[in-house]
Parts: C-alpha cells; structure tokens; sequence
DNA sequence: TCAGTTAGAGTCACCCTGACCAATACAGCG
DNA sequence: CGCTGTATTGGTCAGGGTGACTCTAACTGA
C-alpha cells in the first residue's frame, strides 16, 4: 500500500491531459476540437482532454481522452507528449495542471455525431483570435503545429499521417499541408529515397486519381525515426 | 474565489518538479545531484525536485528547486521544460506526476557544503547501472542529456553553458563537452559565425591561457535562438 | 488518337562541408 | 631577445547535397 512520506506535506493538483489530434484530409491538415462543457467557457473550442486517473498512465489518458472523444475504441493514433501547462490561472476553476499531447491519426478524423465534435483545419484555428479557445489550448495548439512542422524536418513523423502502404506524392503532401509550401516534386523524392530508413519499396502500383497520371510506386515506412539527412526546409 | 466543476470528479495527483541542471566544468559536462530524504531511495542519488505549490507556476518551482539546493538566491540559468513523468508506479510511496527541467547554467554548479548535494560528470552519470539513480530519474538525466544533444544541432542552446562574453574556443569546447567529438576549429568558426544571428563580435579579445596561443576574440550571443542553418553533426 | 496530368529519372550549377594548409599572436624558456 | 610551442584565425580545394530544370513514362478523359 502507498503511504506519504512523514516529511513531505501533501499538496495535490488536479492533473489532465490534453491532446491536439492532427490528421490530413484532403490535402489539408485538420484539429480536432470538442466544445467544453464548462458554462464560462461557451462560445469557445477546447481539445479533448480528460483527468488522470488513479494508477492510469499519462499516455493511457491520452489515448482515452480521444477515444472517448470520437467514440472509437482504439484509435490508431500516434501519441507524443508535447509539454505540460500549469500556470495556476490557466484554469479558472481550480489548479489544473495539463499535460498536452500530440496525436497524429493516419486517418482523417472523424467527428462522433453523438457528441458536439468537430475538425477544422489547422490553419483556420491557428489563426483564430484570441477568444476562439477555451482556457489556454490557443497556446497548446500553436505549440503542438510548431512542434509538428519541427520535427518532420529530422524525424519520420510524416509517414504517421499516413496509411500504409503510401506514395511519394501522398508523402510529400503532408509535408506541403503541414509547412504550407510547395515542394518539387522530384527533389522531393530524390531526398526521401536517399534518406536511410525513411522509407522501403513496397509491392505493386497505387492507381492515378480521376486527373489520370503515371501509376505512383507505393512505400511503406523504412523504420528509422530520426532521418539522417534531415528534410532541411529553407526559411 | 476557485470552485471545482460540478459535473466533474476532482481526482488529484502530487505534483512536482525534477531538474536536470547542467553546466560545463573543466571542459566536461556535468550533473547536479542530491541525496533524497527518503529512506528507499538510500545509497542512490536524485535530480533537485520540489512539489508544485498552490499559486506557484511550474517554472517557478524549477527555480525553487535548483535555488534551494545549491543555496543560491536567484541562479543563473536558463531553465527549459523536458517532459513529464507520469507512471503511476514512479515513486513508491504515492502518485506523483513529476515535471522535469532542464537548466543550463553559465558557470559550474557549486554543490552547497550544507546540503548533501555533488557535482558528477555527466558521461559518469549516463553510464551508471541500474541502482544509482532513485526513482526514475536515470530516465530523466538521460533523456535530458540526449534533448541537449539535439537541441545544440538548431538553436544557439550553447552559449546558455557559456558566461558572455565568451570565445570561439569555449563554444567549440561547449559542442565537444556535450557531443563527446573533436571539432575542427578553423570549419566550427566559420559555420557559426556564417550562421546569421548565432553570435556576434564584442570588444578585444581573451587572455590566450597558460600554454599560449593567439589571443580570441570575444563574442556575445547574437539573439536568434533558431540556427539556420543548423551546426549539424554527421553520425 | 490526343491533350492533360502525375510519376519518375536525369542533368547542371551552386553552396556547404570536411580536410587540410598557412599566417597571426601570444606564453614560456634558454 | 630569439626560439619553440600553441591556439586562433584565415584561406584553399575537392566532394556531396540541393535547387532549378528538363525529359520520359504511364495513365485519364475527351
């Protein structure tokens, strides 16, 4: 059984963990948001988020926390802590500290139907004025797209926006939604394929879209996480 | 006043702050310790760590911590979030969800002559078995040391481990402390000073050192805190 | 069949890099 | 003082990666 320590006086926060689940659709990189059921917070979107349970794990409240959100058992997401926000005013209720987490979901994110969900686009949320978020997930948003747009610059992050078996065009569309440029697309591939462990050839050919096309190979991840070379993007 | 959300159980966890405070000393960089007041823990040695309090930020706690154990009212340091640990069954006694640091600090850390606290090298620290670090903190020390490996890649971190102003040759031995490589001088000195906002030049130069050698010149830290490009370093 | 579109392969000039050499300016010593 | 040793600073040169660009392959839709 768990005792405290004589010594050390006991004082508790709440402790919750926030997630910014990113995914691609069409084209676009998309956030989910739910609408907080907090009165002094109406009018405003908040991230999914939940409170950490006893004996339950950062990461398993993370995974909760959306799974809960969009009604689905497991999502395949992949969850990486971002940061934890614990300014004492940051919740106006009580002493809330969040750890916020990064999802990103191979898929596009479905909103549950039986909860007030929704996605927008990244963008659109980033650029929302100050009142657009509840509490203080303005911030942990923009913390969690500049982490994003970080790390695909030395890690394999973007496959995880994708399924897999994917293209190289697929591929280099996420790195177009979420640096918002546009890449050539033969640079691009020369890059990716001389970038150890990034990815592997896979079997056979995805079919062109309705705008026709050649026939592009598919890929699956090669493994590595952090790319060496890096996807070095100019500024 | 703070009153707890109606519709929502308040479930609380401990709350507290771990740092990792490093600075350079002879050239090596090293780690602050203390002795745990706690009597499972004997025999190992811990990060400086409070428990949040009420009203206080994160941040602040870091400070606290670091200040409190090596005596100092106000240290020099720039201090920087890691990550969270959150495991429930990270310390024995009770739940704790513990936010860990990272604090550079310009000049070496002083182990307070009151307090139980050392100074090791960080090579010596990261190489510790299993048993030399109380709770989970050799997790914590080495994911500090591997973020400031690859935070010296892309942003002037270095000169954060540097009293200004401070010479090319510190810097580079600053790269080589944290990296465990020999650099080039002549290729280190042109890629930071060819890299915009990483330093600039200050006043006359440095003393050359008991061996001799041309004198340095002085730098200061040059604002950006983003490398662009970046001091990359081949594996 | 033909235009349009996307994928993939190749070329070339430029820049950054590592390896290396040379010049500068000090300390220490005989 | 002159010599040697050392660290800093500046410069050269070849090789690799990158951006811009061209060309071919292979499909869609009219």
């Amino acid at each position: 059984m768990r005792t405290p320590r004589a010594d050390a006086p006991i004082s508790t926060c709440a402790v919750a963990v926030d997630v910014a689940a990113l995914a691609i659709a069409d084209g676009r990189l998309t956030l989910l948001l739910v609408e907080p059921d907090d009165a002094t917070q109406a009018g405003r979107w908040s991230l999914p988020g939940r409170r950490v349970r006893d004996d339950e794990s950062l990461d398993a409240t993370a995974l909760r926390a959306l799974a809960e959100s969009i009604g689905t058992e497991e999502p395949a997401v992949l969850l990486e802590q971002l940061r934890t926000y614990g300014e004492p005013t940051r919740d106006p209720h009580a002493r809330v500290v969040s750890v916020a987490y990064l999802a990103l979901a191979a898929r596009p994110l479905a909103p549950s139907a039986t909860r007030r969900t929704t996605v927008v686009p990244a963008a659109d949320a980033a650029a929302w004025a100050d009142g657009g978020f509840a509490y203080d997930h303005a911030a942990i948003v923009q913390d969690a797209l500049e982490r994003l747009r970080a790390k695909l610059e030395y890690t394999s992050l973007a496959t995880a926006l994708l399924e897999q078996p994917f293209t190289m065009g697929e591929l280099r569309a996420v790195y177009e939604a979420v640096w918002d440029v546009e890449l050539d697309p033969a640079n691009f591939r020369r890059k990716v394929v001389s970038t150890a462990g990034f990815v592997r050839a896979a079997e056979g050919t995805a079919r062109p879209g309705p705008s026709g096309g050649r026939p592009a190979r598919r890929y699956h991840s090669g493994g590595a996480t952090r790319l060496h070379p890096a996807m070095l993007r100019d500024r």
